[in-house]
DNA sequence: CCCTATCTGTGAAATTACTTTCACAATTTT
DNA sequence: AAAATTGTGAAAGTAATTTCACAGATAGGG
């Protein structure tokens, strides 16, 4: 018996490159579901990745096989290996490497603190600062500390696509009080703070309070001093095994609400798309896609 | 589709007295290589089983299905959603909010790419660009793009504590060549570049590479026209409900190999973090933990 | 920017493999 | 001893795979 030191998985992604675009569009769907749609019929394969059946059939060959058949032959021989052997942790991400790998610990907390998070967080609050960043009618300022101003102007790069009326402001930097200048009243401040945190994004949301706008603010699980007046806060769980904190599930909460206020704005936001994807392609600064 | 809560193998152990000898047998054999032996071709598990042809159609459709390849499918359909659901059933991750809510749907999104990335990720690779990114005798190039560029910072802002020597570039930026006259044959280049890809950061990355640099790139399951350059690539999920791309993936990534590098370094980070800590409550920037 | 080479899908035919079913004899069970 | 089960061998039917030629699409090179 041939002795399968590698996974067919991984032959197929050490020959990724040497496949061409629509056998790399199956060789991806078939990994998505990996193995399940390598199992069924060629013909349910070629549909499933939106390539033709020839293309399935040149490709299971130019793997190495010696047809579709015997492809299935061997997924279904690692699959049984795979059963069989007790070492198939369920618990682990990279099975390639050991649980103790940080690859896995690492993931293990992150996938924790998803869960956590969602499962406490109030979705009719979320709903309604999704809708106060939708509103375009008022002035829309973002606000980053000194990790944070990434997250902010992520968040911004998007909404600036979504919609107009926005400012992003780094508290650290010594030219916020000019923006607040121009806040007032309904206008809505999203601001990010996580330890350790900053006393100027506080001085910052006391003045944007102050002049009556509303805030909604990113924070940690034991929460920024600015949560006492955030009309919402969404904490979000940061520990990982790191001397750092992590941010992918703050990511994960903005991402979420950038989607929330596309679909709110959609009208507007597809204009919006379909006329920053012209003017892109008139820069030429990004390649087509392949 | 019948809405299968329990596994055909249950099924076929909860009919096991209903059948027959040869049955019997036949079934046990399946449960014996669950499910790979039901997945091949009905003729490969008579002989498995040491039973007849006939017998074997003649049970599935005492099981209930409309034929062998009934059967199959459901195996296949049963194998499929194992394979996503590693864990547990948890059909929702905001359980205050219905599952068709933005929340829930996209933590599933979330959830699957980074399940998926992490299956398909080389830990050797990614232990090796660790390495790289560690070695503080190479400079270390932190290029992102028009939205990369926030991962990019977020990435440099923790290199930039754990280690010196280190620049980040932005590719959008017209100023990015005036760096590259200082890089060196050995020094290493963090790039990333989802879709769409960026001619700016593939042209960087070549003039990197004919330079004689080292190349880490982070981009997306389709791949940035970089890899073919890079001698690392790590190919993150990035598919979620939205009309954007998510990087939570990417982030997850970048924080696995920030806390790795600084395992690495740590003798030296450990200092470095202390001296800014105290340079930090000098500037009064930020509050006391509470 | 155009030309060429390569890749890809279509539709269909030919081939192969697999499933289903049959009748009947042998075997086992009751 | 009767009834039920099982295997045999094979035929018929069905489904899946493989291959082909060609046209349209795409990418790469000059």
């Amino acid at each position: 018996m041939a002795e399968a030191t590698q996974t067919i998985s991984d032959r197929i992604q050490q020959k990724l490159d040497d496949l061409t675009r629509a056998e790399r569009q199956l060789a991806l769907s078939i990994l998505e579901n990996y193995p399940a749609s390598g199992l069924g019929p060629l013909t349910a394969l070629a549909k499933d990745a939106n390539v033709s059946v020839p293309t399935v059939a040149r490709m299971v060959q130019k793997l190495g096989y010696k047809g579709y058949p015997d492809f299935q032959a061997e997924l279904r021989e690692e699959l049984r290996a795979k059963v069989k052997n007790p070492i198939a942790k369920h618990d682990m991400w990279a099975e390639a490497a050991p649980s103790e790998h940080l690859l896995n610990r690492f993931t293990d907390a992150v996938m924790d603190n998803i869960r956590l998070t969602l499962s406490q967080i109030n979705p009719v609050e979320f709903d309604a600062a999704c809708g106060l960043v939708a509103d375009q009618s008022r002035h829309l300022f973002i606000i980053g500390g000194r990790i944070t101003h990434t997250l902010a102007e992520y968040f911004y790069l998007h909404m600036q696509v979504i919609r107009p009326n926005l400012t992003h402001v780094q508290s650290t930097s010594n030219t916020w009080p000019h923006y607040l200048l121009n806040a007032k009243k309904g206008d809505v401040f999203v601001i990010f703070d996580v330890r350790r945190y900053e006393n100027n994004t506080l001085k910052l949301a006391e003045m944007a309070h102050a002049r009556g706008a509303q805030i909604i603010l990113f924070t940690d699980q034991w929460r920024s001093p600015v949560h006492h007046l955030a009309d919402i806060s969404l904490s979000c769980r940061i520990v990982v095994p790191s001397a750092w904190d992590s941010a992918a599930t703050t990511m994960l909460l903005i991402e979420t609400m950038i989607s929330s206020v596309q679909n709110l704005n959609w009208g507007e936001t597809k204009e919006r798309m379909e006329t920053l994807e012209v003017m892109f392609d008139q820069t030429k600064l990004f390649r087509k896609f392949t």
